[in-house]
DNA sequence: GGTTGCATGTAAATGGTTACATGATTGT
DNA sequence: ACAATCATGTAACCATTTACATGCAACC
């Protein structure tokens, strides 16, 4: 799935700028599975607008560059919909996180905690947002869909790693222990 | 955290060649949370052992080249611990399954379904090998607190999928009923 | 006075994937 | 016969990120 059809897709929602397209890769309701930079965003918006599948107008402002507002052509309409009937490519999921903490025993105990501390906080935050999400128009059925699926998923991690924080910090605070016995 | 780290990370378990370090990214302990390809891998492992990090050694086969094992050395197990200790980035989560779906009501509700069904049976069976994986050896507690992790979320998204998948279905088949009312 | 938000865009550098090259063995 | 597994490695290609370039307004 390139940019090129990321971008289609938020304009399918409804007329945006490049900046408004970020947006919603980086606090919207995309943010959680997918990322595209203005250095990805704005090549592609200009791509689409010569293939004719998104139309431009700028809009003036004062003491700021144009403001240039996309919307999706018939074309691109078309062309959006033929690329979500493509077989999805398999979910790539990075973690940093979880790679570190494979390796918890190398890491000093407190350091253990603190890790899971924060990224516990982080769920529960991104879950506040998400479920404070009270919209005032009517979600599309996979918006609610994918919504949902993000707060099931995210508070599911969040209460395992509640639930086994203590336990881990101390298997490693004690290594040997269990080795010993 | 890049590819040199990664195989740091691998080594750090055993020796191991560098089919073999793809193979922990590919069916291993790491694949649902990052990934590495050959073309990474073989860089890599080189760079490490030019810095000293790691030492190789080759082990003759008959009509296959020989196999490379590389083994961590003092200094590539110091190197690894210090870099455990950096801030790990945030995770990045690449799914084209969520992004199609968030678009529901442009697909046919069949091919809805039918995506739906195919991630629950990825999902299922995934858990199964997490959960069969009953190691002869000891786990260390970071790996098995990470694997128990990856069946909390996994379980959670399929039972979320499972619950969910008919209504969704029928929304997008009949998308004028609740306008309409 | 510094940071954040708005607003666009380019260029260089990064990093990684994909495909190629080679080749025997084992299973279907 | 054909695909898959084992086994290494390179090179071209691709996509994206990061940094740069510009600049005002609002907030702290």
């Amino acid at each position: 799935m390139d940019s090129k059809t990321l971008c289609l897709g938020v304009l399918s929602r409804g007329e945006a700028s490049g900046y408004e397209i970020k947006k919603a890769f980086e606090e919207g309701p995309f943010s959680h599975f997918h990322q595209a930079s203005f250095g990805a965003i704005y090549p592609s918006l200009n791509a689409l607008s010569n293939e004719g599948l998104v139309a431009c107008r700028a809009q003036a402002q004062e003491k700021r560059p144009d403001k240039k507002i996309y919307s999706l052509t018939a074309k691109g309409r078309d062309a959006f919909a033929a690329a979500l009937l493509s077989q999805p490519d398999h979910d790539r999921v990075r973690s940093d996180f979880l790679f570190i903490l494979f390796f918890a025993q190398f890491l000093p105990p407190a350091r253990v905690g603190a890790l899971i501390d924060e990224r516990i906080a982080w769920y529960r935050q991104s879950l506040e947002r998400m479920e404070d999400c009270t919209e005032t128009n009517v979600v599309p059925a996979g918006a609610a869909f994918v919504r949902g699926m993000g707060i099931a998923v995210y508070r599911a991690a969040a209460e395992y790693l509640e639930t086994n924080r203590d336990a881990l910090v101390a298997d490693v605070a004690e290594p040997e222990a269990l080795v010993a016995e």
